[in-house]
DNA sequence: AAAAAAACTACCCATATGGGGAATTGACGG
DNA sequence: CCGTCAATTCCCCATATGGGTAGTTTTTTT
């Protein structure tokens, strides 16, 4: 009883919920200790007495599963999430990865895929199909366009870090008046006319690390 | 002979070459197109006769797997590179994927789990281990952490759109006043003194989108 | 050798910014 | 009921910033 993986299931469909259920329980190793069918109901009885896993769905009729996750973190902090979904090709990924999520399945999986994949989730890792993970893979590409000279890249790392004319100029040994022109050229390049707006682009852009 | 997989192999280590050569031609759909020990002997031939995948040592003698990823992806962009290493805590995952690598695989998979991921990588998939994309993952986390008022937040949101006071106050029905004190706030908040800085942590640690 | 791009320097000027201090209002919790 | 905090408004002031214009020198590309 000590050493099984505890899960909790939020799922509106009764069907797909009582299968899940189901299926958890009649894995050796694991435990299904609650079930929910939405997250208002959930967050209290998880505060309570959190499991090890939650598996959450992306579709919930009143606050979606998506919204769920970050109040959830709250009161469990350490739990670990995995969000299931119909649609592979849906653009929630992302958002429920940034509210804690660590990983986002597609329902329907063969059971004993699913179990894997849950003993993957509980030992640290981070299951989701290899379409889901381009995607998410997709959001690292693209730091090569950049249309800045190495010196410009370089005035413009020094920026995000915060400093002045000045300072950049000392540490590049040049007159701040360069500094200033090439900062120029940066906003022109950039199609932007602030630092905030330099630096924003420059990390979104991946064009500093 | 036109449906088959081209699969090229840059790989020091002569004998987990040749071994991945042989695991791949003799697959049913795979063909491995060309072989090499180095980048530098790779590039030139890749950029006249580009493969569908390429299988990238992470460790090479000279340039190493990551820095070759750059140099490749400007000769042959549409290729899908899929990254090969011995450690899978290595912390060159984000460089590669950053680069344009689309997977990160260990050596010394079981071949028909190898050939799985590179069917994957070639449909537009991105195949990795799911302790490998947790690590990924994780670079998503951390957004809750904002010690910002719900009002500050959102002036923190306008200022990393480039926008000054004045246009801040008029967005959101207040003075310019009232935007400079909530900035000064925010400055104090998250340790900084410029609105550079602001905007890069306020990007950095995913207090805004 | 010529042309183009990158790097460097300088000066003027209007305005935005950051730092300091001070005060009022409303809401929430002990 | 009082303290705290978010949100709001205002003032002053030194300096940083962004835009414009105008050069020279070096490096790279053609």
């Amino acid at each position: 009883m000590e050493n099984l993986i505890r899960v909790a299931i939020i799922e509106d469909d009764p069907r797909i919920r009582q299968l899940m259920q189901l299926i958890v329980d009649g894995s050796p190793g694991f435990y299904c200790h609650q079930v929910f069918e939405d997250c208002e109901s959930a967050i209290p009885a998880l505060e309570k007495n959190s499991p090890h896993l939650l598996l959450l769905d992306v579709d919930l009729p009143k606050m979606s599963g998506i919204e769920g996750i970050s109040l959830i973190k709250k009161v469990a902090p350490n739990m670990n999430i995995v969000m299931l979904t119909v649609h592979e090709d849906d653009e929630t990924v992302f958002d429920a990865l940034c509210a804690g999520a660590v990983g986002y399945l597609i329902k329907g999986l063969p059971p004993d895929q699913l179990l894997l994949y849950l003993k993957e989730a509980h030992a640290g890792g981070s299951p989701m199909s290899s379409v889901i993970a381009r995607k998410v893979v997709r959001h690292f590409h693209g730091g090569q366009n950049n249309p800045l000279s190495p010196r410009e890249t370089e005035v413009l790392q020094l920026l995000c870090l915060g400093e002045n004319y000045k300072t950049i100029a000392e540490k590049l040994f040049v007159s701040s008046n360069t500094i200033k022109a090439h900062i120029k050229k940066i906003y022109s390049k950039l199609h932007v006319n602030s630092r905030a707006e330099a630096v924003a682009k420059a990390i979104q852009k991946r064009i500093v690390r």
